[in-house]
DNA sequence: AGTCGTTACGATGCCCGTAAGGATA
DNA sequence: TATCCTTACGGGCATCGTAACGACT
C-alpha cells in the first residue's frame, strides 16, 4: 500500500468517480492513476469501485469504508507536515479559512488585523462560499477553519465552538412608517415586502421560524447572500430589510435606519469549526482566541475532547456567559 | 513522505532508537532505514532523532509528536487491510489477544470454545504477559484485545469495557483453623503467612488496600503470577492462599478448601481493551459478546464514542447490573 | 575491540508518461 | 461521436542491498 494510491482513490471519489479529472487535479497521468488503483484493489483483494464496462459507477460498500479510512490516513500525513512546520518555525505558516460574506465583511476584519500584527509571517487565505460549501471545505481538509452560523452542526468529525451571539435589525429608509411603531411587532413588519438572506445563509431559518410561530407568512420579495445587497434594495424602496445588526453602519449607511429587533427573533450563534483530528498549530489557537476571546487554548482542547451531544451542549452552556453579543 | 519512512521511524523508536534492530525487525537493510530516515528529516526540514556522533540518543520534541502521528497513520493503514478482509471474507481472519494467566486459564476457555465453534476460520493467537506488557501490546497494535484486571485504565487511546466482577477466596488445607472461624475476618487471616499474587497482577492492589485499611500488615511469604502456583504452595503448608474464587475447583483441588471472602474485599472488575481507532471486524464484536454477554455491538460502539472520565463512568454504571459475578 | 550509524556504489524494480485500443452514453 | 478507462511499452529514478568507513562505548 502506497500513500499515493490512497491519494488517488480519495481524489477519484471526490471528483465524482472521474479518474481523468482526478489525475489532472493531482498533476499526473490518467493511466497512472488507473493502474495504481488496480494495484491497490489487487493488494486488498477486492474492488473499491464498481464499474460498468469502463466507467466507474459507484463505490462498493467496502470502498466506502476504505475511502474514509484513506481520508483519515492522509489527514494524519498532513498533520505530520503541520507538526514539522510548527517545530521548525512556529511563527510562519499558512491559515486557510472558509467563511460567508457576512463574517468576512463584518465580523472577521478586526480579528484579522490583530492577528496579522501578531503573526505577520502567517499567510492568510480566505475562501467564501455557502455554509454547505464551507463545511465541505473544512471536512475535506482544504481549509483549516470554517466560520459560519449555519450548517456546521451536521458533521460529527468537526469540532464546533461558539464564537458570539448576534441578532437582527430591521432596515428601512428614513421616515418609513415602521419607525414610529412602538413596540415593533412581527405582525407590523409582515405587512411590508421583505428583503433578507437566501435560505441556508446567516441564520435565515431562525427568521422564518419566528414568523411562522405567529402564523405569519410575510412576502419575501428579494433574497441575497450578503447584507450590502439587501441594503441596496431597501434603499431602492423594494421592501423592508431584515439582516444582521452588525452589518449596519449608521455613518456609512446614510438614508437608512436600523430598528432593533432583538425582542422579535431568538439570537443566532456564529461558530468556528475544524476537523477533530487536525493538528492545531500555535497560531491557529491564537487566531481563535483573537476572534473569540473566550476560546482559550484550554477551552479549545476541551472542545476537541467533548464527544457526543451532551458533552457538547454542556460546554456551550459553560461558554454562554463569556460570549459576546454583537 | 512514504509509508515506509513512517514505519521506519516508528520501529526505530520502538526498538529503543536502535536502527540496526529496527532494520532486522522490518526485514530490510540497516543503511536503507538510515537513509530513509534522513530523507524524511530533510523533507520535513528538521531532525526527528537527536544524535550524539553516530548514535541515536533520543527523540527531539518534534520527533515525539511526529512519531505519534506516524503511529496513528500506520494504524489507519492496518484498518484499511482489516476492512478489506472483512468485506472479502467476514468469516476468516485472525484475532490476537493479550491477557494474564488467570484470564487465560479460568475466564477465557468457555468463551474461546464457543467462539471457535461459531468462527472456525478465525485463527486465534494468545499472548501472555504482565498487565503492563499487555497494555503495551494493544497500544502498539501487536494484538487486537487486552484482557486484564489492572493497568488498563491509564491509556487514553484505549477503549476499556468492563466484562465481569469477581472476588477472592481464602484457600487453606482441609482442617485448617481458619475453617472454623465464623465469620471470617481479615484480622484472623493476618495471623497466618500469606501466599498470593505478585504486585500489579490480578487485583493485588485491592487486596493490600483491604488489609491496610484495617491497620493490618500481614506477612506475605510467597507471591506468584498465577493461581496454580499459589495453590501448590498452600498445599505444601507454606501459608494461607488468597486468590480469585474462579481459580478454585472443588473437584480437582482435593485437599484444599476455599473460604468465601466476598465480604472482606471489594470486588475487582476484569476489562477488555482495544485501540479506540481500531477497525473492529464482525467476529471481534462477536468475541466480546461471547466473553461478556452484555457487550453487544451497540454497547461497544457506545464505549468507543464515550470520551472523557464522566462519559466512561456513566457507561460503566449502566452496565453494572448486566455484568456477571464470577 | 565491538557495536553502531553513515557514505558510496551498483542493480533491480517500480512508477510515470506517451500512445493506442475498446466500451459506454 | 465524444468521453472515458484499460492495456502496452519504454525511460527514468528511487529504493534496496553489499561493502567499506568512521565514531562512540
Amino acid at each position: 500500500m502506497k500513500l499515493n494510491q490512497l491519494r488517488y482513490i480519495v481524489e477519484v471519489n471526490r471528483r465524482g468517480l472521474n479518474v481523468s479529472a482526478a489525475a489532472e487535479a493531482l498533476y499526473t497521468s490518467q493511466p497512472g492513476v488507473s493502474k495504481q488503483i488496480r494495484l491497490l484493489e489487487e493488494e486488498l483483494g477486492l474492488k473499491i469501485f464498481e464499474r460498468s464496462g469502463k466507467h466507474f459507477t459507484q463505490l462498493t460498500p467496502a470502498g466506502q469504508a476504505i475511502v474514509q479510512a484513506a481520508e483519515r490516513t492522509l489527514s494524519e500525513t498532513r498533520n505530520i507536515h503541520s507538526i514539522a512546520q510548527e517545530f521548525g518555525d512556529a511563527q510562519s505558516g499558512s491559515l486557510a479559512i472558509a467563511t460567508t460574506h457576512t463574517q468576512a465583511r463584518h465580523a472577521l476584519p478586526p480579528a484579522v488585523k490583530a492577528f496579522r500584527d501578531n503573526y505577520p509571517r502567517v499567510s492568510l487565505h480566505f475562501h467564501q462560499g455557502t455554509p454547505v460549501q464551507i463545511a465541505e471545505m473544512v471536512t475535506q481538509g482544504e481549509v483549516d477553519f470554517a466560520i459560519a452560523t449555519e450548517a456546521l452542526e451536521l458533521y460529527d468529525e468537526l469540532v464546533m465552538l461558539p464564537c458570539y451571539h448576534w441578532n437582527r435589525s430591521i432596515i428601512v429608509p428614513e421616515g418609513h412608517p415602521l419607525c414610529s411603531i412602538q413596540p415593533l411587532t412581527l405582525a407590523a413588519i409582515a405587512d411590508y415586502p421583505i428583503v433578507t438572506y437566501v435560505f441556508g445563509f446567516t441564520g435565515r431559518s431562525r427568521l422564518d421560524d419566528a414568523f411562522s410561530a405567529q402564523g405569519l407568512s410575510p412576502e419575501v420579495v428579494f433574497t441575497a447572500t450578503d447584507s450590502e445587497v439587501i441594503k441596496t434594495y431597501v434603499e431602492l424602496g423594494l421592501g423592508v430589510g431584515i439582516m444582521a445588526s452588525m452589518a449596519f453602519d449608521a455613518e456609512r449607511d446614510t438614508g437608512l435606519v436600523a430598528l432593533n429587533a432583538d425582542h422579535l427573533f431568538t439570537s443566532s450563534t456564529t461558530r468556528i469549526g475544524f476537523r477533530r483530528t487536525a493538528y492545531l498549530r500555535d497560531y491557529m489557537y491564537a487566531f481563535m482566541q483573537t476572534f473569540a476571546p473566550h476560546l482559550t487554548r484550554d477551552v479549545v482542547d476541551a472542545g476537541i475532547q467533548a464527544h457526543g451531544t451532551e458533552a457538547r451542549t454542556q460546554l456551550e452552556r459553560e461558554l454562554e456567559s463569556a460570549m459576546e453579543q454583537r
